[in-house]
DNA sequence: AGCACGCTATTTTTT
DNA sequence: ATAGCGTGCT
């Protein structure tokens, strides 16, 4: 199990009882090091499953550390905490709901419902939308409970923060009168529950000997006085682990302290901190080149990463005239990695903002190149699957108004906004739920309310003691989802996505672990025994109802935020997502004043760290070749802006990049001059200067004839009324062929995808025996 | 109740 | 450019 370690690592594996910091740098086995770490324990006996405590941000991470542990040990992981922050809130509340002072069974509001609660306490309170928007509102009270800060802890300096706290209140008093928390609600809870009852804290602090965190560069105000809750400065008999990379951290907008690095190491004084440098991922100069640019930071803990891999092959930085003829150029070298036997899959186009995605797609849309975009809707956020869920959530708790709301009228019942507002109105003079009050509206709105009601209530009835798949198949019959969607001419694959539903909660109950480690059933929890008479809650080890559970599991994980896998395909995404990922190719592109670093962070230094930070994190991303592009111009918000090359370049140590752009394009284009007169005439550099003339064709929208590139193509072999293969849009036939040689186009009917414009040369055509 | 038009925002994102 | 959202109209 030790075998094979650096001697850093294997420190970090057999480290003593002490508190620890682990520096560990990008691609250095951080994971490994971990999960070597937890089994060493187990095997010599040091602790036992139940005494295992260990943190991490995302599920994939947990899930990871957990897939690889149990291919160490022989033993199962059940008794062991591994999770994420909010999933261990979760495991934690569900055993002592009562003492937190929560709904037993309460469900967990995500970010777009707690938008809709929020929406409705402001209109609950008639306010003004566009003085309290309500997102601003979300972020607003988001932001207090991270900073651990109830309504009455918020420092009021103005009438416009009294008010956000009154909006705070109010929110939190629905919450629980509907019985549901928020993610931060979750966090705070815990937080809270252990600070205020003593035995209760005692006894997690002497079940968890040994404590860790991953990715601790991320961790919040409230995750860190969460982490000490179950294990203090100077505990006695428990071993604390952080392991983070200041250098990776790029969270700070949503509230991650990197500060918390270093006060761990002087609270917890830190005996030594060890740095794991060794990279095992990537080659000389793309780690040259992460080490020079991020030695430009102040206020590091210091690192350098180093390989024995061998130098490689330099960092190509391409300067192209329009972000079009970047998207172009990166696409012909993917063609060609991919040629010389890179897969798609190991290639990625990384990006700092959304936005660039649309003409990296376009390009490869258009020449029929198979490719993944992550971000996005991920599955149980997509509307019809988050309308079926709230069909679930109203079974198991009539109250929920969030959920009420939502599908009241959907399907179409006849009840309008009207009767919503007077049901509202009636709801609140009561102070009972949504649910409860549908006598009070008069009329046939009225009735078709007590309808809906009673649909609810005798699907309830129906679906008692059902398995979990029934009772979705009975919701989604019943309610009219399907039937709904059958008649919409788009609903196909939201019917898909309903059946899908069926099949995530089919695989969640079969799934090993189901209800426990998976879900945060209370196992193993008896609270704190005799020792602690106030605290033990009567309902411990309750088991959660199928239904609850996977409701929960659904709130807590979203799903993929990838699209469908299959193919072989290039991966797009931006810098942040591609944390913690590794390609074999990685083309960082848009890399220009303004974008990147991005011109909302130029304001203070520390936001131009944090986008270095970034930078560095997409450098080293990269195994075996790294190329890193700019745009003299670039289509955003509608307007051509022009661009400078970013700072970044000079940063970089120049000796391990190659400049690979042709000399003509780079100056001779009538973008390069229309660039300088710009520049000349002081107009903006790397501002909006004005709509320029587009040097290539605009691009062709997936519906619309497909852009016909200069490039030799062959074009020959096809006829009309032909049937031929593509890659995206599957089996269609030629309906018109135009054009020749490098011109050539063909309009192509397709079943599911209708008819498209194709340009031969570059459109992967297959014809079909 | 549903559609059309017009307005607005537009870094990064997990749970 | 464009997507998402809210208002107002039919």
């Amino acid at each position: 199990m030790l075998r094979n370690l650096n001697p850093e690592q294997l420190a970090a594996v057999t480290l003593p009882a002490v508190p620890a910091l682990i520096l560990a740098g990008a691609g250095s086995g951080k994971t490994r090091v971990l999960t070597t770490r937890i089994a060493w324990l187990l095997q010599t006996g040091q602790v036992g499953p139940g005494g295992v405590l260990a943190v991490t941000f995302t599920n994939k991470a947990a899930k990871e550390m957990l897939t690889r542990l149990s291919s160490m040990l022989p033993v199962a992981v059940r008794g062991m905490w591994i999770g994420t922050f909010h999933g261990l809130c979760n495991r934690f509340l569900r055993a002592h709901w009562k003492l937190a002072g929560l709904a037993q069974g309460f469900q967990i509001l995500d970010s777009s419902d707690q938008l809709s609660a929020v929406k409705r306490v402001i209109k609950g309170m008639n306010l003004d939308e566009e003085r309290f928007v309500p997102k601003q509102v979300t972020w607003f009270i988001a932001g207090r409970k991270e900073e651990g800060e109830r309504p009455k802890d918020v420092d009021v300096r103005d009438e416009q923060t009294r008010k956000l706290v009154e909006i705070y209140q109010t929110y939190q008093d629905q919450c629980e009168r509907e019985g549901v928390v928020d993610f931060g609600e979750l966090m705070l809870r815990t937080y809270e529950l252990l600070r205020d009852n003593d035995p209760l804290r005692e006894h997690y602090r002497r079940r968890f000997s040994h404590v860790l965190v991953d990715e601790f560069q991320d961790t919040n105000k409230l995750q860190y006085a969460w982490l000490k809750m179950f294990a203090p400065p100077g505990g006695v008999g428990q071993s604390v682990i952080a392991v983070g990379d200041d250098d990776q951290s790029i969270y700070a907008f949503r509230g991650a302290r990197v500060g918390n690095m270093a006060d761990f190491e002087r609270e917890y004084r830190v005996p030594a901190v060890i740095k794991l440098e060794q990279n095992y991922r990537s080659y000389g100069h793309i780690l040259d080149a992460a080490n020079g640019l991020i030695s430009r930071n102040t206020h590091r803990l210091g690192k350098v990463l180093r390989t024995d891999a061998g130098a490689g092959e330099p960092v190509r930085v391409f300067e192209s005239t329009s972000d079009y003829a970047e998207a172009q150029w990166l696409l012909e070298e993917a063609q060609a990695l991919h040629r010389a036997g890179t897969p798609r899959s190991e290639i990625a186009l990384l990006y700092r903002s959304n936005a660039q995605s649309r003409v990296l797609e376009s390009a490869l849309f258009n020449a029929g190149l198979p490719y993944r975009v992550y971000g996005g809707l991920r599955f149980f956020e997509r509307a019809e699957v988050k309308h079926a869920l709230a069909y679930m959530r109203l079974l198991e708790n009539p109250h929920d108004d969030t959920s009420f709301l939502r599908v009241v009228n959907f399907p179409a019942r006849g009840i309008g906004a009207r009767s919503i507002e007077l049901l509202q109105d009636a709801a609140r003079t009561s102070g009972r739920s949504l649910a409860q009050s549908v006598g009070a509206v008069p009329g046939k709105a009225g009735a078709n309310l007590q309808a809906f009601v009673a649909l609810v209530d005798g699907l309830r009835a129906a679906t008692q003691g059902l398995t979990l798949r029934l009772i979705i198949e009975q919701v989604l019959a019943k309610t009219g989802l399907v039937d709904f969607y059958k008649t919409d001419k788009e609903g196909q694959d939201r019917i898909e996505n309903l059946e899908e539903l069926v099949n995530a909660a089919e695989s969640f109950v079969t799934q090993e672990g189901f209800g426990k480690d998976a879900v945060g059933l209370p196992v193993d929890e008896h609270g704190p025994d005799a020792t602690a008479a106030a605290a033990p809650d009567a309902d411990t080890g309750e088991i959660m109802s199928p239904l609850a559970a996977f409701l929960t599991h659904a709130s807590l994980e979203a799903g993929d935020n990838q699209a469908k896998t299959g193919q072989d395909a290039i991966q797009l995404m931006t810098v942040h997502s591609a944390k913690g990922l590794e390609f074999d190719a990685v083309f960082i592109t848009g890399i220009e004043e303004g974008l990147f670093p991005h011109e909302q962070s130029l304001s203070d230094a520390d936001g131009v760290e944090e986008e270095r930070r970034l930078m560095y994190v997409a450098i080293t991303r990269a195994r075996k070749r790294l190329y890193l592009s700019f745009s003299q111009t670039r289509m955003l918000h509608g307007q051509t802006r022009y661009n400078v090359k970013s700072r970044f370049f000079d940063e970089i140590p120049a000796d391990t990049l190659k400049w690979i752009t042709p000399r003509q394009q780079a100056f001779g284009s009538g973008y390069a001059r229309e660039y300088q007169q710009a520049w000349q005439r002081g107009s903006g550099l790397g501002g909006i200067v004005g709509a320029g003339r587009v040097d290539a064709p605009a691009f062709a929208q997936p519906a619309a004839p497909a852009f016909v590139a200069a490039a030799a193509g062959q074009a020959a072999g096809f006829r009309v009324g032909q049937t031929v293969f593509h890659t995206k849009f599957g089996e269609g036939v030629i309906s018109t062929l135009e054009g020749r040689g490098a011109d050539a186009r063909a309009q192509v009917t397709f079943g599911r995808h209708g008819s498209k414009w194709l340009a031969l040369a570059i459109a992967k055509l297959t014809p079909v025996d």
